[in-house]
DNA sequence: TGACAATAGTTGCTTAGGCAATATATATTA
DNA sequence: TAATATATATTGCCTAAGCAACTATTGTCA
C-alpha cells in the first residue's frame, strides 16, 4: 500500500529527522531500563531477565519444545539449546524423551521451575507498573496498541 | 507520589495481568524486530545496529570520550572498552590521546566514520519509518510521548 | 605536601544472541 | 522402497552487554 500510494507520508523525513528523540532510540532505551529492571527484581531469585522470558512460554503452555520456542519468540536455535542447558543446570526445566520423534524432547518446568513461577509473574507485573506510573488506564491500552502495530509492520 | 496515595491505581493488577499481551512483553519484542531490520539495512556497509548507536553518538557531538558515552546512554564501561576496539580495527573511530589528561582519549570518527554517517542516519529513519507504517503524525507524537515519559519512570 | 578519594579505562569471567555448518531423525515423493 | 527434502537440535565462532577486580591518573583536602 505505502509503497505505491505517494500520497502517504512518512513520519519522518531526512530534513527534520532527529535520532536522538526518534521512536526506535527511545524505544531501545526504555527496552534496556526495563530489562535492567527486571534483573534487579529477580536477582534474589538467581533468575535473568532473559531466562523470564523462556520460563513464562512455558509455564503458559505456549510451546513444549525448543525449536517452538524459537517461533513463537524468533529466537535463534542456537541461543536456546545454551538457554535451556543453563536453565535444566539451574535445575527450574527439565528435557523430557519424546515418544515418536527421537529428534526433540518435551521440555517441563521442574517442581522448583512451578514454584517460583508466581513470584516471576509479580515482579515482572510490578516492573511495568512501575514504568507506566501516571498513565490512565486508556493511555495504557493505546501504547499497547501502538507497539502491537508496529509488531505488524516488522 | 504513587506510593503513599492509596488512590493510585496500578495499570495491571495480579488477576488480569497477561505476561503474553502486556506493555513489557511487546516492547521488548518490538526493540527485537527493529534491530533485526537495522541489521539487516546495515549489512552492505559491515556495521550492526549496536555499533550504530555509538556512531550515531559521536557523529552527534553528544560525547568526545569513553565515559563520556557511557554516561550518555547508560553503557557499561567494559563493553565500551571492547567496542571501540572493534569500531577501531575497523576504521571508523580513532583514539587521540588527550593533551591534558592521561587516563582518557579523545574520540574521533575517521574519514570512512563521516563518511558513512548519512547513510547510517538514512537506513535509521527508514526502518523507524517502516514500522510506523500507518501512523498518523499524532499519533507518532503520542507514542515518542508515552515512551519518554516510561524513560523518565526508570 | 601527602593521604585519600574519585575518575578513566582495561581485562577476565559470565550470560546472551546471530550465523553457519553439521548430525540425526522424520517426512515427502518419485 | 530409495532418494531427497525438511525438521530438530547441537556446536563453533563471532558480536555484545553486565559485573567485579585492577591499574593508572587526576582531584581533593587536611
Amino acid at each position: 500500500m505505502s509503497s505505491t500510494d505517494i500520497t502517504t507520508k512518512e513520519i519522518y523525513d531526512l530534513k527534520s529527522y532527529d535520532p536522538r528523540r526518534s521512536i526506535g532510540g527511545l524505544l531501545g532505551r526504555v527496552k534496556i531500563e526495563m530489562s535492567a529492571a527486571l534483573d534487579t527484581e529477580l536477582a534474589p531469585l538467581d533468575i535473568t531477565a532473559a531466562q523470564y522470558v523462556i520460563l513464562m512460554s512455558l509455564a503458559l503452555q505456549e510451546a513444549g519444545s525448543a525449536s517452538g520456542l524459537c517461533k513463537g519468540i524468533s529466537y535463534d536455535p542456537g541461543a536456546m539449546t545454551r538457554m535451556l542447558d543453563r536453565l535444566e543446570r539451574r535445575g527450574l526445566v527439565r528435557r523430557v524423551a519424546h515418544p515418536n520423534d527421537r529428534r526433540t524432547s518435551n521440555l517441563e518446568l521442574t517442581p522448583e521451575g512451578k514454584a517460583v513461577y508466581p513470584k516471576l509473574r509479580a515482579s515482572a507485573m510490578k516492573v511495568v507498573n512501575r514504568f507506566l506510573d501516571g498513565f490512565s488506564q486508556q493511555e495504557a491500552r493505546e501504547l499497547e496498541g501502538y507497539l502491537l502495530r508496529m509488531l505488524e509492520n516488522a
